[in-house]
RNA sequence: GUCCCCAUCGUCUAGUCAGGUCUAGGACACUGGAUUUUCAUUCCAGCGACCGGGGUUCGAAUCCCCGUGGGGACGCCA
């Protein structure tokens, strides 16, 4: 796995401004093959496209790609032998392959632009999708090789467009021959380039140069309805991820087994222990569907499992952000929150709603909770008979706190549970959170005298 | 419309390539129960699928064909 070896992919994408959650997922497996043969990570950036391609737009790629954690070994920033790694910057060598061509014969000019010229008989057919009459080669139809999907065998029967009037190259040409300039042996992408493939080998063959193995991906599907996730479809863009919180391992880890799994069972696994075990035979032929439930589970057992003071390291940010803390909270006080609240938290954008209590007196009764607490029993009296018995304590540690409610069930003849359920909602308004003894020292015991009996006299 | 790819629980999937061990396994979600001071965790149980039809075979989720369904490609977009 770390030896090394000759593999080379790329990962092509061009910028947009956003990082769609397909592109993430075709970055990630191009990247997982090159770490796991050894082999060497291209990002080659598409942008030919001047008009939509900005500097920011740019930013906003490798910020995704850093989040992911995808780092590549060749292209922008990390520099390589076989740049530029922009296509802007790749004129001169498409020129020259393109000459190749005319050279060749397999290139012509026609109303200014250059097109790829299929070897075979020609002949004219009306073609109701183009709902044109259009000339067609009969062309012997060409086999592609796919790591996934074995061979698929595809014919292509109109010429095409190498490079348009304006003088801009076409994707699949300069497509192809970065790939060739680049000395890419796989190309990893996504199912909707299969068509396209046929097209691509053409231009290798003319050209002379052998093609690469190819792996078409399966894609990713909209959660309901029809279609591929597309830019505009909830949840398809890695920034709405990032905005959210989500733990970048943990999304990254989701999108491993949006198809491909390593056939055990196995789910959440160490990127490691991914990169080891994956290859194109686990990898599924059929389109996936984005399961956020899925993700959100595995985030949250991400989130679990985080050491106590990455948690803290990652939630402080986030709850400033949320207006629930800023300066003049103590760090030792926060931290003693979080450590109490990090197994009960789902997610870090739940977080702040789940802490707020904490760090505020100005917290609202949750009506739902009040009601269920009031459904039994008589919280007001036990409630009553709390205050006290807490007061009188010198020593607030959770084992006091709880031998003093006991003492007091014991006393009252009532039991221990009776006092907490009304003691959480006194405190904190909720009917939940974390462990209510934790949860009471963390307070303190002014605070939480304070509230109770704020609560009892609002009550009456 | 033409061509290409695909087809197991609601979803992600194992099993399909090398037919029997599959009364089809796991995960998410959902439902119920146990534990519990709340919430959650954990544990147990339940729900729930081989798209249809033909064939081949002693035997098919697995192989073949047709149908249907889903996805994709058919730009002087990438």
């Amino acid at each position: 796995m770390t030896q090394e070896s000759a593999v080379r992919v790329r990962f092509a994408p061009s910028p947009t401004g956003f990082f769609h959650i397909g592109s993430a997922r075709t970055a990630l497996f191009n990247w997982l093959y090159a770490r796991h043969t050894g082999g060497t990570f291209v990002l080659r950036i598409e942008d030919t496209d001047s008009a939509r391609n900005t500097p920011e737009a740019l930013a906003a790629l490798l910020e995704g790609m850093r989040w992911m954690g995808l780092d590549w070994d060749e292209g922008p920033e990390a520099g390589g032998d076989v740049g530029p790694y922009f296509q802007s910057q790749r004129t001169a060598i498409y020129a020259e392959y393109l000459q190749k061509l005319i050279d060749n014969g397999r290139a012509y000019e026609q109303d200014g632009a250059i097109f790829f010229k299929l070897l075979g008989e020609r002949y004219t057919e009306f073609d109701k999708y183009k709902n044109a009459e259009l000339e067609k080669v009969r062309t012997e139809p060409v086999t592609v090789h796919d790591a996934i999907r074995g061979d698929v065998t595809r014919a292509v029967e109109t010429d095409f467009v190498l490079r348009r009037s304006n003088g801009d190259y076409g994707f699949h040409f300069v497509n192809v021959v970065d790939d060739i300039a680049m000395n890419i042996t796989h190309v990893i992408r996504g199912e909707d380039h299969l068509s396209n493939t046929a097209r691509h080998v053409e231009i290798y063959r003319a050209l002379g140069a052998e093609p690469p193995v190819f792996a078409h991906i399966p894609l990713i599907l909209k959660v309901d309805g029809k279609g591929k996730m597309s830019k505009r479809d909830e949840g398809s863009l890695i920034e709405e991820y990032v905005k959210r919180h989500f733990i970048p391992e943990a999304v990254r880890n989701f999108l491993c087994l949006l198809g491909w799994n390593p056939k055990d069972g196995q789910e959440i696994m160490p990127i490691a222990e991914i990169i080891e075990r994956f290859d194109f035979d686990g990898v599924q032929k059929e389109g996936a569907r984005f399961d956020e439930k899925k993700l959100s589970h595995i985030n949250t057992e991400y989130l679990r499992a985080l050491p106590v003071e990455t948690f803290c390291w990652m939630a402080g940010p986030i709850l400033a952000e949320a207006g629930v803390i800023d300066e003049s909270t103590g760090e030792d006080y926060l931290h003693a929150v979080l450590a109490i609240s990090q197994e009960k938290a789902r997610d870090f954008e739940g977080l702040s709603e789940l802490v707020r209590y904490f760090f505020t007196e100005d917290f609202t009764i949750d009506s739902g909770a009040r009601e269920r607490v009031f459904k039994k029993g008589e919280p007001m009296a036990r409630l009553a008979e709390l205050v006290p018995a807490l007061e009188q304590l010198d020593s607030w540690l959770d084992s006091d706190i709880d031998h003093a409610i006991l003492g007091l069930a014991e006393k009252k003849g009532q039991r221990k549970f009776d006092y907490f359920p009304i003691a959480r909602l006194a405190v904190s308004g909720q009917a939940g959170g974390p462990d209510l003894l934790a949860l009471l020292r963390v307070l303190g015991k002014e605070r939480v005298i304070a509230r109770m009996r704020g609560f009892a006299e609002a009550a009456t």
